[in-house]
DNA sequence: CTCCTGTATT
DNA sequence: AATACCGGAG
């Protein structure tokens, strides 16, 4: 539901999905109209609805599998779900790489001489940044960070604990 | 207008 | 590399 959505725009649509559809097995069986009446605030409701239906069917059977090859062959799951999954679900030790830490990582590094990575790059950046435990705290921080104070347009660099170093910050115009 | 806890297709 | 998907918020 996250993928290009606010946090705030599925948070409204969440409890009433999660009623309506606590199961696989109830996604597997779900009204495409109906599903889509109560996802349709978020946008992308056809892929989603569709992928939503489709996971139902192939993982009603068990749930979710927690094996990456399994996830990665069901539809709308590529490397960013796939690891937020495993991570956030299922606890493993996985980093996260989305435009919320692409933005952070390339604000704190900013003239730093590591700030020169393809997208290929930025993964390789967030494994190496991935602390030896806790990835889901650390993700989950890195991800609230993004939305409170590292934010897109106007971020707030007075309040950010990183400004002693952020390549961001210490390259400002003004004072 | 751009952007958002992206992915699949071309 | 570019684009479609899509509503909602800034």
């Amino acid at each position: 539901m996250l993928k290009q959505t606010r946090s705030p725009t599925v948070h409204r649509i969440y409890q009433e999905f999660i009623e309506e559809y606590p199961t696989v097995e109830a996604l597997a069986e779900a009204d495409r109209e109906e599903l889509i009446e109560i996802i349709q605030p978020l946008g992308l409701y056809n892929y989603r609805a569709d992928a939503f239906i489709e996971i139902g069917e192939r993982t009603a059977d068990g749930g979710l599998p927690e094996d990456e090859d399994l996830l990665s062959d069901l539809p709308q799951v590529g490397p960013y779900v796939l690891n937020a999954t495993l991570c956030f679900g299922f606890g493993e030790e996985r980093p996260i790489m989305d435009t919320n830490v692409e933005r952070i990582y390339s604000r704190v590094f900013q003239n730093s001489g590591v700030d020169e990575f393809d997208e290929g790059d930025f993964w390789e950046l967030a494994e190496c940044m991935l602390p030896e435990r806790e990835a889901r705290q650390y993700n989950l921080g890195l991800l609230d960070f993004g939305y409170s104070i590292c934010t897109h347009s106007s971020p707030s660099c007075d309040e950010c604990f990183a400004s002693e170093y952020c390549g961001y910050y210490q390259n400002r115009d003004d004072g």
